[in-house]
RNA sequence: CGGGGUGUAGCGCAGCCUGGUAGCGCACCUGAAUGGGGUUCAGGUGGUCGGCGGUUCAAAUCCGCCCACCCCGACCA
């Protein structure tokens, strides 16, 4: 391709839009353009590089006994009232009416169609296992489309989905696809780390996320310094520790005008905030949940939404607080009546706590569970925090960031029986299939590839998803030597199959070392009359500082060699 | 949905407070010079000032309503 004649142009000012480095780097680089808000074209550059990861998920998925196909963007709203997901996707689903006032959704994933479509196909366990995947624009009316593409509301994505007979067979194909996905990732040049996940309002066992590290990352890691544990933080556990308390010993009111908060009440007592029991009001689909926790550890709140089994899940209002007879800032299971409470099982660590008093400016001390107030739950519902120690070795957690490029589920039976997706095992009992699916965001990963590999001048792209190989730097086009010299080195390399960019564009040598910069192709090769005098180009990788002069004699091969590892 | 911010040429911005019919840089076009990290000079094209309504002799500017976009939060298989 010839820059003269590409579409798409370099920006010199970057859109004020534009706040994270990606989304910088691909509107300055001119590969995107905004259409609305999370909806963007995508220019030549920016199709080269999703075609070449499609690609290479392409293969990766057919060699693990994926088949792909095309499944309709256009779904009747009845599908998804069937699943029962419309109440879980919300106001997320884009919806619109068609001529005869039927309600039709812009699928914002497929499960329910190819689950549909399975039920039509299926009769027989002879029939299983099957692998079908879509490469696919999935439609999403997002509360925040943000980043650029880390976060659209129209977005390209891969899905595979599984379909077996058992879940010895979901467990075999799921392992095999977080191995394709592990391929693909490395394969990308963008090492991603597996961390197990929450399977969210969906349901299902095992789930496990892909991550792409960049600080960036709107996810939180948790991982452990000394074993393989990592896990996204909405899912993450850690070891709580016990808390020395002494023995129990009989419950004590005491005064505390005005306190109100863990701080000011572990500072009074001249105790750590672990020895206090804090008091966090939720409300659940409406109906307030008191939650009693360890002073010093925070609520995870995707935990306690699954442990709810709700729909929604917020901070109760101050207004639904005092309705419900909670005296905040001094409130305490202990004596509390007519109100749901859940622990975290925190509160068994120690004894002797301190917690609330039910009565304004009033705590009570040596507060021991069970001996002085029942839960209705009791779990684990604590947010891991880097410095906790592992669960799995007790060594040491840290957290880091991350950009979600790949998310694997165990849905098992869950969709296809309401779908009514069965067949007959070899006893002739009809059973319902056992699923899992598995994505990768695709356009997501364009934008995270870059958040990734990029420094102040512009975007250093991994080999196998480069746009183009190698950008060739005419300096001087009017020079006929120059012309001549790129024009057929152009040829030649493309004659071996190598993907070349040539900036053959009248530009002065700033301006043309600048844009191939900012376009970030992996090998820079630059013509120029200075170089031609010794019979040379000079080549420099996108990651090197200083060009090497290398001789025209032989330069093909080595072109070839570069980009060949 | 709550909080904050911004809408003036393709991009970045000034002008608005104090009304008088729009300006700068980049990009683009023409010409000349220059020649290895966004080079210089001269000339030129391009704007319903987000939209609608109001006030006024006169509105980018003042007032009202609406819309779009961005950021924080909520939210986000």
């Amino acid at each position: 391709m010839r820059i003269s004649q590409l579409f798409g142009k370099t920006l010199r000012d970057v859109p004020a839009e534009a706040e994270t480095v990606s989304h910088q780097l691909l509107l300055k680089s001119g590969m995107i353009h905004q259409l609305a808000a999370g909806v963007y074209s995508y220019l030549p550059l920016a199709w080269r590089v999703l075609r070449k990861i499609e690609n290479i998920i392409r293969e990766e998925m057919d060699r693990a006994g994926g088949q792909e196909l095309m499944m309709p963007v256009l779904q009747p709203i009845e599908i998804w009232q069937q699943s029962g997901r419309d109440r879980s996707f919300g106001k997320t689903l884009f919806t619109l009416c068609d001529r005869r006032e039927r309600t039709l959704v812009l699928g914002p994933t497929h499960e329910e169609v190819i689950t549909l479509l399975i039920s039509y196909n299926v009769r027989s366990y002879r029939d299983l296992p099957l692998l079908p995947y879509q490469i696919q624009t999935k439609l999403r009316d997002e509360p925040r489309p943000r980043a650029g593409l880390v976060r659209g509301r129209e977005f390209i994505m891969k899905d595979l989905y599984s379909f077996d007979v058992d879940t010895a067979g979901l467990d075999k194909n799921y392992q095999a696809m977080l191995r394709a996905y592990n391929n693909i990732f490395t394969r990308c040049g963008l090492p991603a780390i597996m961390v197990e996940a929450d399977s969210g309002a969906i349901g299902g066992k095992d789930s496990h996320e892909f991550m792409l590290v960049a600080p960036s990352g709107e996810d939180e890691i948790i991982y452990c310094e000394g074993c393989k544990y990592a896990a996204n933080a909405e899912k993450a556990t850690s070891i709580k520790g016990k808390v020395e308390g002494g023995e129990p010993a009989a419950i004590e009111e005491v005064a505390t005008p005005g306190m109100t908060s863990i701080e000011q009440i572990a500072a009074f007592f001249k105790v750590p905030q672990s020895r206090t029991l804090k008091a966090v009001f939720y409300a659940a689909d409406g109906a307030v949940v008191f939650v009693v926790i360890r002073g010093d550890i925070e609520v995870n709140e995707v935990k306690l939404k699954n442990l709810l089994h709700c729909d929604e899940l917020r901070l109760a209002t101050e207004a639904e607080v005092s309705k419900a007879g909670i005296v905040a800032g001094s409130a305490s299971p202990v004596g509390l009546a007519g109100i749901k409470i859940v622990a975290d099982d925190s509160i068994t660590t120690g004894t002797n706590f301190i917690a609330g008093g039910n009565k304004p400016d009033t705590h009570i001390r040596n507060v021991n569970y069970p001996r002085d107030f029942k839960v209705d739950i009791i779990a684990d519902i604590a947010r891991a925090r880097a410095g906790d120690s592992c669960p799995k070795c007790e060594g040491k957690l840290a957290s880091t960031h991350g950009i979600e490029v790949g998310h694997a589920f165990k849905l098992g039976t869950f969709l296809s029986e309401k779908m009514g997706a069965s067949f007959t095992d070899a006893e002739g009992v009809t059973k319902p299939i056992v699923m899992g699916c598995y994505g990768i965001g695709v356009s997501r990963l364009l934008s995270a590839a870059i958040e990734q590999n990029h420094d102040d001048k512009g975007i250093i792209w991994p080999l196998p998803i480069a746009p183009f190989q190698v950008h060739i730097c005419a300096l001087y086009m009017e020079n006929p030597q120059v012309a001549a010299t790129a024009e057929k080195l152009y040829a030649e390399l493309q004659a071996q199959g190598i993907e070349v960019l040539l900036d053959d564009r009248m530009e002065s040598p700033g301006v043309k070392f600048n844009d191939a910069d900012l376009l970030g192709m992996p090998v820079r090769v630059t013509v120029s009359p200075r170089s031609l005098e010794k019979n040379s180009v000079e080549v420099k990788r996108r990651t090197e500082k200083k060009p090497t002069l290398l001789p025209l004699d032989g330069i093909v091969e080595k072109l070839r060699e570069l980009i060949s590892g």
